[in-house]
DNA sequence: ACAAAAGTGTTTTACATACACCCATGG
DNA sequence: CCATGGGTGTATGTAAAACACTTTTGT
C-alpha cells in the first residue's frame, strides 16, 4: 500500500515565561531564508522515529536550550499556505517555565532565542500569531482551574507574586483577601517557614506548591476554580 | 530546502448520535487488511490541497454518508507504532449529528458503516480506543460548559429529552426542577406551542434551542454551565 | 379511577463578593 | 515616625441544592 502524499509535519512550542516584568514567550530569530527579519515560535520538523512530544522537546533544547515545567498539545494548525515553501502541519505544543531557572541557548544553530513581553512582541512569522493567539487564550483558562500558575513561579514564593501572576495574565484586579482564603482553602499550598523581606515593608511568608498533595485531593474530587 | 520525512498524514472522526437507546458512535468496517475483523473511526489520508477540516468532512461524507451538525478539533495522536503499516500521524476531530437525521450509506466504498451503543464496542483498530476515550471525556465535559446537547436532538424538543441526554451521557441523576430552572433562565430555549404526547400521560411542551439567540447572550457575557 | 409523564415553588445552605484596618519591617 | 507592603474577619447577596405535590392525558 502506497500512499501519495507531500505534507511535512512539524511541531512548535509556545512557552510562555514569567517575571516581574510580567508575561513572556519564548521566540527565535530565523537567520535566513524569507522570514529572516521575522521571529518565530520554536519548532521544526518531526523525525520519523520520534513522537510528537519528543520532538518538541528536541526542538526546544535545541534552539533554545529551554527545558519546560509544563507541555501539553495546544491545537493542529493546517491551513495550506501557513508556511509559502511546502505544505507544513504543525502540531503546536503549549509549555509553562520559570525564565531565572533556565539560561537561553547563546547564538547556536544560527538562530538566536530570546524572550519578548506579550506586550510588546515583534513580527511573526508564519501563522504564528495565530498560534499565539490560541495559546494565550489557552494560558488564561487554564489558569483558571488547573494549578498551572505554580509552574510560572520560583519554587518558594509570597502570596502576593501568585496575586500578581493571576492579575497580570488574566488581566484584571483580585481581591487580595478573597484570593487568599480561596487558594489556602484548597489546602495544596504548604509554608516553608521562611519569609522574604524586599526592601522596606513587612516580610512576607513563603509558601510552596504541594503537588502530591493536589494529585490526592483532585483523586478526592476538589475543583480547583478561580474566577 | 529537502526535508527527508515519511510521516503520512491521516484524520480521523470520531462522531456521538444520541437516541433513545443512548449515546452512539458511529463506525466503519474495514473490509480487508490486517484489522478486517476490527471496527475503526472514519478517516484517511489528507489531500495535498485540502485542509484538515475539510479532508474529515469529505472522509465521513464518502465512508458513511454523514454530515455532522457540530465538528471541531480533538487532539492529535501521534505515536510511532499506531498503525502497523506505516508512520501515521493522525488528528482527530469530534463531531456530533442526530442518527435520525442522518441516513447512513450503505455498503459503498468497500465498508460498512454503522452505529454502535458506547456501551456495546466491538473490537476497535489501531489506537482507535484511546481516541474514543478522549473523545468521550471531551463530550462529557462540553456538555456542561457549551450547549452542544441539542445538536443531538431533534429541532423541537421536550423537556425532558434534554434531561434524559444530560443524565445519559453525564451518568449521574439531575434534579428536574432544578435543571428545567436554571436552562429557562439562559433565555435561549423557546417553546415551539406544540405538544408532543407519548402513550399515557400529559403531553409536553416543545422548545426549540434558539442559535442567534444564545449567541447573542453570550456576547452579552453570560456563562452557560451545568453541573 | 388509575397509571404515567409533565409541570411547578419554597426553604435551606454554601459560596462569592464587598469592604477597611492593623502589623512588621526599612529608611 | 513615616512609608511600604503583608496579613486578617465579617456582613451581605446570590446561586445551588434539596425537596413533593398537582395537572393533564391515555387506558
Amino acid at each position: 500500500m502506497e500512499i501519495k502524499q507531500n505534507i511535512k509535519i512539524a511541531v512548535d512550542a509556545i512557552v510562555f515565561g514569567y517575571d516581574k516584568e510580567g508575561l513572556k514567550v519564548l521566540l527565535i530569530s530565523p537567520k535566513y531564508g524569507k522570514f529572516k527579519d521575522f521571529w518565530a515560535l520554536p519548532g521544526g520538523f518531526v523525525k520519523d522515529n520520534e513522537t510528537l512530544i519528543k520532538a518538541v522537546k528536541r526542538e526546544l533544547k535545541e534552539e533554545t536550550g529551554v527545558k519546560t515545567n509544563y507541555l501539553e498539545q495546544l491545537y493542529t494548525f493546517g491551513d495550506l499556505d501557513r508556511d509559502p515553501r511546502m505544505r507544513v502541519v504543525s502540531v503546536a505544543y503549549f509549555g509553562l517555565v520559570n525564565p531565572k531557572h533556565s539560561v537561553l541557548k547563546a547564538d547556536t544553530d544560527a538562530k538566536d532565542a530570546k524572550w519578548f513581553g506579550i506586550d510588546n512582541l515583534p513580527k511573526l512569522a508564519y501563522d504564528h500569531n495565530d498560534i499565539l493567539t490560541v495559546a494565550l487564550s489557552r494560558l488564561q483558562s487554564k489558569l483558571q482551574y488547573q494549578p498551572i500558575g505554580f509552574d510560572l513561579l520560583n519554587k518558594s514564593f509570597p502570596f502576593s507574586d501568585l496575586e500578581t501572576l493571576y492579575q497580570t495574565i488574566l488581566q484584571k484586579n483580585i481581591d487580595r483577601r478573597n484570593f487568599r482564603k480561596k487558594i489556602l482553602s484548597f489546602g495544596f499550598l504548604e509554608e516553608t517557614g521562611e519569609k522574604l523581606s524586599i526592601g522596606s515593608g513587612r516580610p512576607a511568608k513563603l509558601f510552596r506548591f504541594n503537588k502530591k498533595k493536589y494529585k490526592e485531593l483532585e483523586e478526592a474530587g476538589i475543583q480547583f476554580e478561580i474566577n
